[in-house]
DNA sequence: TCTGGGGTCCTCTCTCAA
DNA sequence: TCTGTTGAGAGAGGACCC
């Protein structure tokens, strides 16, 4: 989709359109997450801080973003999507890979579908996308964003909206282009392959794999050069099964007092074990990150024995690893995650049940999943995070792009 | 200028057991 | 019994993606 927040927010007011749009968190400590293609002719991109952003563009339209309605639009590109090909891999709210190779009889060729897909989306939910046709992953991702307009300095350029790559020409389209166009390759990799005297994919190729191994290691060496090579056998996979599952925070003060962190961080395994129990998995391993007013970032994980998916566990667990950094530095950021997820079919044993003790938490929580479903993710939490201001429950999307610019946790 | 949130994957190091 | 090797798993950190 182009620009998918920002387009979502012009349908909502149309009056918005021609006008540089800026969506994402609008305190101090927010990012952009979306931007109009009249915005990013002032220099304005996603991950930008929001600070810089007003100062490159102080007449922009700022907005706080709405995520819910995010979801909800992108389950309904999805569902066109699977009009389509039951084959369809989200790689994000807003972007996907269709594998279409079946659908040829039904719905015609893989260019005749790219376009009816973008017609089917912008007529059903006045949205515009752009579509690469491929025969592998990397080439059609490249070929998408190749489709997208242009934020040029006098005004968005609209895009092609298809590119096709036919097959046997991969590798003519790749190997010009940059290096940091190649999957992977980010700023760090980028330098690393400069050094080498790589700038280009067709420069990756030429290079003896051991050097690109020595320089980035076994994996990424090795894949690098297969992509640039057009070599790309990943399939699409519709059901990837979940990895990890995790809440993190910054706040719009440092906090150097431990007793509100453990508050946070009981609020944050809240959060995580009622997606878990949502998901219908149990995690073993709790990580607890932190970030430092330094900005600098610590990770603290332990793997229990037994899987667990209630809040009174993962805080038990995090709370320790808590207990063991040193926050009187200051800490801008707080996250608990779960990993080592597994089906939740068997019965869990608790720490307590393990223990010889009680075991009416797992009840409680289902109890709690129950509530939640009829009333509301707010309706009920943990007693200790009940204060004046009612109960703050953490909820997937709140403070998606940083912390509000009120907000004083 | 001052850097979000939710993820995945990889590498390195350490420990432990065989 | 001691030492060295190897592999698995855990833990920490970093790069990358949208």
């Amino acid at each position: 989709m182009d620009a998918f927040f920002v387009a979502v927010e012009l349908r909502r007011d149309p009056s918005l359109a021609g006008r540089p749009v800026v969506v994402g968190g609008t305190g101090d400590r927010g990012v952009v997450a979306s931007c109009s293609y009249e915005a990013r002719a002032y220099g304005i991109h996603s991950a930008m801080p929001t600070a810089r952003a007003r100062r490159l563009c102080p007449d922009a339209v700022f907005l706080p973003g709405r995520f819910d309605d995010y979801v909800a639009c992108s389950s309904e590109i999805h569902r066109i999507f699977r009009s389509f090909t039951p084959l369809v891999e989200g790689v994000a709210l807003d972007e996907a890979f269709l594998d279409v190779s079946g659908a040829a009889r039904l719905f015609g060729s893989g260019p005749e579908i790219a376009h009816t897909v973008r017609a089917k989306v912008s007529a059903e939910l006045g949205l515009v996308c752009s579509v690469g046709v491929a025969c592998s992953k990397l080439v059609a991702k490249l070929a998408s964003r190749d489709a997208k307009p242009l934020a040029a300095p006098t005004g968005p350029r609209p895009g092609a909206g298809v590119v096709v790559v036919p097959a046997g020409s991969e590798i003519a389209y790749l190997h010009p282009k940059s290096v940091q166009a190649l999957w992977g390759v980010g700023p760090a990799t980028a330098a690393r392959l400069n050094r080498l005297g790589i700038s280009t994919i067709g420069d990756l190729a030429a290079a003896p794999v051991e050097s690109l191994v020595g320089s980035l290691g076994v994996a990424a060496g090795r894949q690098l050069h297969d992509l640039a090579w057009a070599r790309d056998s990943r399939r699409v996979e519709p059901d990837r099964p979940v990895k990890s599952i995790g809440h993190e925070e910054t706040y719009a003060r440092d906090h150097r007092d431990p007793e509100p962190l453990r508050q946070e961080v009981l609020r944050m395994a809240d959060a995580v074990a009622s997606r878990l129990r949502r998901a219908g998995v149990r995690a073993r391993t709790v990580t607890l990150k932190v970030r430092f007013a330094d900005f600098s970032t610590v990770t603290r994980s332990h793997t229990e024995p037994v899987p667990v998916d209630t809040a009174r566990d993962l805080a038990a667990v995090a709370t320790t690893l808590l207990e063991g950094v040193d926050v009187s530095e200051g800490v801008r950021l707080l996250g608990v995650s779960a990993s080592g997820l597994g089906a939740a079919e068997a019965e869990q044993l608790s720490f307590e049940q393990v223990g010889g003790g009680e075991g009416a938490w797992d009840g409680a929580a289902r109890a709690v999943d129950e509530i939640r479903a009829r009333f509301g993710p707010g309706a009920v939490g943990p007693a200790v995070l009940a204060g004046a201001a009612g109960l703050r429950v953490k909820r997937p999307g709140d403070t998606q792009w940083g912390p509000p610019r009120s907000g004083g946790r």
